[in-house]
DNA sequence: AACCGGAGCAACCGCCACGTA
DNA sequence: CTACGTGGCGGTTGCTCCGGT
């Protein structure tokens, strides 16, 4: 289930995150809030990069976060928005509060994407079921007035009638052809088309809010005890940390 | 009991967009 | 205008679990 712990070539640690490495992490950002994702990781006291960081406080550690157990609500929006939306999860994560992109991801590859499947293709059974039919009644119904006899494969080409590109075309009783593609539930090929506003600014940046240890429930697995354990100092209230920022102004970038 | 393959999921990687100097 | 740094996103990987044989 987890990745085994190990060093990479410049001395950073990757793989699974330790209980203790979660402890320093949420211990910091709620402290001081996530200033430079790349810089934090060495003001945390860890040896992770700053990607990694993001990636753990984001998916895991934050507070709120819902793990699992998705209600039936809950994966039909999934599957509704992703119709909609197509592989946008951070679009889809934004309506489905407590989830995480990641994780809608997941959830998706592993659960919804074989139901959505077997829900498409029951419904392109259905489709090709009733074009067989209507074709069928087709050939009864041409084969009889024409004079030479025609045959139906070879005319298709030469009249209006749907071309070999739309052979999953049916064509209904007032003579409208109809790509059985259509009638698909969900459509794919307008996936880029979705209006997409609103998700902006429906996404509520967690990170443009203040953070702290008394205005939050923290609600994570790693049980931290605030006062038990030592933080690093503040890079900007720390001499001697601060001259890695001599460029950095510190009245900007903050959170809080 | 041992083996095997698929499922589940945490985490990594690479690319892109955006802001700033 | 360009270069660079950073954050964000989606695709993919790879490890562990678990059920079937």
């Amino acid at each position: 289930m987890v990745r085994t712990p190990y060093c990479d070539k410049s001395g950073l640690r990757k793989g699974t995150w330790t209980p203790e490495e979660d402890r320093k992490l949420t211990a910091y950002v709620t402290r001081y809030g996530c200033w430079n994702w790349r810089q934090l990781p060495k003001y945390a006291g860890l040896a992770r990069c700053g990607k990694s960081c993001r990636l753990r406080w984001l998916n895991y550690l934050r507070p709120n976060i819902k793990r699992g157990n998705y209600s039936k609500e809950e994966e039909e929006t999934i599957i509704r928005l992703h119709g909609s939306l197509g592989n946008r999860w951070s679009a889809i994560a934004a309506q489905l509060p407590g989830r995480t992109d990641n994780e809608i991801k997941n959830h998706w590859h592993t659960h919804l994407k074989k139901r959505f499947m077997d829900k498409q293709n029951n419904s392109e059974k259905a489709v090709e079921k009733k074009e067989k039919k209507l074709n069928n009644h087709h050939h009864l119904v041409i084969d009889v007035p024409t004079s030479p006899p025609l045959i139906l494969e070879s005319s298709l080409s030469a009249s209006p009638q749907p071309t070999s590109s739309d052979q999953n075309s049916t064509i209904t009783k007032d003579n409208t052809v109809v790509s059985s593609k259509d009638s698909v539930t969900y459509d794919h090929n307008n996936n880029n088309k979705a209006s997409l506003e609103g998700y902006g600014a429906n996404s509520g940046n967690f990170w443009n809010e203040p953070f702290f240890w008394d205005s939050c429930n923290i609600n994570t697995s790693v049980t931290l005890d605030p006062a038990s354990y030592e933080l690093p100092d503040f890079p900007f209230l720390d001499g001697e940390i601060s001259c890695h920022f001599d460029s950095y102004d510190p009245l900007d970038g903050f959170y809080f």
